[in-house]
DNA sequence: AGAGTAAATGTAAGGGCTTACAAAATAGGA
DNA sequence: TCCTATTTTGTAAGCCCTTACATTTACTCT
C-alpha cells in the first residue's frame, strides 16, 4: 500500500494525499476527510524512507556508547531519549563495547543513514587518537556532541562532568575534616576522567599545603575488582591512611567488599569519599559521602546541545558544557580519633 | 556528494560505481581501483536511505522496551545488539516508560521506518489488551518477537523466562530444606510474571502437601520499596515464617534493607530465596540462593528468533521459547534449628 | 580473421515520497 | 454575468540509489 494507491481510491492526486498526511491546510475539509477515511480503512502507513529521501532529511539522531548495559550509559541514553522524544525524532543506538573498531564501524553506518546528528561517548582508546580522529569519519558532515568523554585536543561541542572540580571538592571535604593522610584510588590514568580526578585530588592537597606522596596513589581501572584489590592493599598497610578518595562507584563497591572481609567499617576505621553515588549502600545502612553529577542530566544536556546545533547549523559557535557535581555529605568523611 | 558525482569523476556510469560499492565481481580490477580511489578521495558515503528505497528493504530492526535504564532491559538490549551486529543490521530503540501510549507511538514510527522486524517487551498494561492488541499496529506487516512479557491470548512468537518453573524450583529447594512455613513476596498480580511466579510457589507447596495460606502471600510490585515494607511486615510477625521466596531482585534488596535494620540475617533468622541474581550481595558476603535466567540470553534468543523469522517470512510457524532458570545454591535456603 | 562466448559497462526504469509550479474550481464583487 | 482573487487540486521533476536488460569490449578457438 503506497500513497498512489490511496490517491487512486480517493480519486485524487498523490499530491493531495501528501498534503493531508503532512497536515497542509490547503485542502478542502471534505476531501481531507475522505482521504483520512481511506487511509484508515486500508491501514496505510507512509514510508519514512521515501519521505527522507525526498526531503533529504532524516529525522533520526545517532547515539554511540561504550556499553549500553552499564547503568551509567543507559541512564545517559534515557536522558537523551527524553529530549529527543519531545521532538519526534528517532534514536539509532550503537554499542561499541569500548572497542575502537566497533566505534568506527558504527560511525560509518550512522553516516550512511544520513542521521541528523550524533551524541557520542567515545571509547577510552579514542581519547589518544586526538583532535582529528572523529573528523576523519564525520568530517563536518553532521553535528556532533561529545558526551562524558573527551578527545585529546578536540574542540568539538561537548558536555562533560567537572571531574577535576568534583574530585577537588570531595578531597577538600576530607581535608576540612582534618585528614592529612589521604589515599586515592584513581581510574585508569590513560583515560581523561581518570587523570582529571587525580588532578582534582592533587590540587586539593597542594592548595592545603599537604604533600602529595606517591604511596597514596593507587591506579585502578574503574572496575569493581580493582577497588577490591587496591582496597586490600590500602587497608593492610602498616600505617593505614586515615581516609581514601575513590574515583568511581564500581571501585567503591569493591572497596567495601574489602572492608567487609576485613571487618572494617567507615568512618570508624577509615574515612571514605567516593565519586558517583552508590545508592545500594543505603540498604546496608552505610552512610557514604559522595560527589556526583547526574548522568541523566548529562544525556539531557548533550541532546539539547545537539538539537540546538542542528537548528543553527550555519553559525558554528562551539560549546563546552561542564556539569557541576553535587556533594552529598553523609558522615563517612569524618575523622574519628 | 552522490553516486553520480563519483561516476562522473571516474568517467564511468553510476551502475559501475554501484557495483563497486556493492562488491559485485563483474567489474574490471583497474576500474574498481580507480573508483575506490575516488570514493576515498572525496570521502563519499553512500546513502542507506536511497538504497533502502531502491531495494525496498531496510536493514534495521526495531526494539521497544519499557525502560532502557533498567539494567534488566539494557542487558537484554545488549544481547540483541550482539546478534544483530553480526548481521550488520541497525537497531532502532524506543523507550516506552511502560506507558502504553508511548508504545503505540513508537510502533507507529517504527512502521514508518519500514523496519525489518521487531523485538518488543510490551508495557505491563499491554498484557490485558489481549491477542489483537499488537496486530492492530503491526498487522502482519513485519515479523515480531515478544520478549520477556506476554500478551494475553497471544499466539505471537516469543521468548520468555520460565517463571512458573523457576519459582517452583526455588520454592522446592526451600521445601527440601524442611521449610513448611514459606512466605512469598510476589510481583504485581496483574502482571504475568507476577502471577506466574506465584503460581510456581503454589504448585510447589501443593505438590508437597503443604497448605497455601493467604497470610503468607504478600503482593509487591517488583520495586525495592515494596520488598522493604513487606519485608518488615513479614519479619515482625509474631510467628515469623521460617523462609521467604522473593519474586525479583529489586524487592530482595528492599528485603535485605529491612533485615539489616532489624539486625537480622539469613539463614540464621529466616531463609531467603530470590528470583533473579543479586550480585551486589557478594560484596557484603551474603550468600543468597537464587533461581534466575540470563536476561542477556533472553535478548540473544529473541534476536535470533526474529532473524530466523525474517529469513523464512513465507512459512509461518510460530515459536514459543521458554528459557529455563538456573538454581544457584549458596546457603540462604538452609533451615537452622 | 571471424565467429562465438564471456566479461565489463551502460541505459533507463523504478522505488515512494515532496514540492514548485501550473491548472482548475470556487468565491467575491461590481 | 463576467472578471479577479483565492482556494483547491494536479502535474511532473527530483531525491539517490539498484538492477534487468542492452550494449560494448575482450578473449578463445578454429
Amino acid at each position: 500500500m503506497k500513497m498512489s494507491d490511496i490517491a487512486e481510491k480517493a480519486g485524487v492526486s498523490i499530491a493531495t494525499v501528501s498534503r493531508v498526511i503532512n497536515e497542509d491546510k490547503n485542502v478542502k475539509d471534505s476531501t481531507r476527510e475522505k482521504i483520512l477515511r481511506i487511509i484508515e480503512e486500508y491501514d496505510y502507513t507512509p514510508s519514512a524512507i521515501a519521505r527522507n529521501l525526498s526531503k533529504k532529511d532524516n529525522n533520526t539522531i545517532g547515539v554511540v556508547v561504550p556499553d549500553i548495559s552499564n547503568p551509567y550509559f543507559s541512564e545517559m541514553v534515557e536522558g537523551i531519549s527524553e529530549v529527543v522524544d519531545r521532538e519526534n525524532l528517532n534514536i539509532l543506538i550503537y554499542n561499541t563495547n569500548d572497542k575502537i573498531e566497533k566505534e568506527q564501524k558504527s560511525l560509518q553506518m550512522l553516516l550512511e543513514q544520513r542521521i541528523k546528528g550524533l551524541v557520542i561517548t567515545v571509547t577510552s582508546e579514542s581519547y589518544e587518537k586526538g583532535k582529528n580522529y572523529l573528523d576523519k569519519f564525520v568530517n563536518g558532515k553532521i553535528p556532533v556532541v561529545l558526551a562524558d568523554r573527551d578527545i585529546n585536543y578536540s574542540s568539538m561541542d561537548c558536555v562533560f562532568i567537572d571531574n577535576i572540580g568534583g574530585a577537588y571538592k570531595g578531597v577538600s571535604v576530607l581535608i576540612e575534616n582534618d585528614h592529612k593522610d589521604i589515599a586515592i584510588i584513581t581510574g585508569p590514568l590513560k583515560s581523561k576522567p581518570g587523570r582529571d580526578r587525580l588532578r582534582g585530588y592533587r590540587n586539593a592537597l597542594s592548595e592545603n599545603g599537604i604533600e602529595v606522596i606517591d604511596e597514596n596513589i593507587y591506579e585502578g581501572d574503574f572496575q569493581m575488582e580493582s577497588g577490591y584489590k587496591l582496597g586490600k592493599e590500602i587497608l593492610n598497610r602498616k600505617k593505614r591512611p586515615t581516609s581514601v578518595f575513590i574515583s568511581n562507584n564500581q571501585m567503591t563497591l569493591g572497596f567495601f567488599k574489602a572492608m567487609n572481609e576485613m571487618k572494617l567499617s567507615t568512618p570508624k576505621d577509615i574515612a571514605v569519599l567516593s565519586f558517583d553515588r552508590v545508592e545500594i549502600l543505603d540498604i546496608f545502612d552505610i552512610k557514604l559521602t559522595t560527589v556526583s553529577a547526574s548522568v541523566r542530566e548529562l544525556g539531557v544536556r548533550a541532546a539539547e546541545m545537539l538539537l540546538e546545533k542542528i537548528r543553527n547549523k550555519d553559525k558554528d559557535i562551539s560549546q563546552k558544557m561542564i556539569l557541576q557535581t553535587n556533594l552529598d555529605i553523609k558522615g563517612s568523611e569524618k575523622k574519628l580519633v
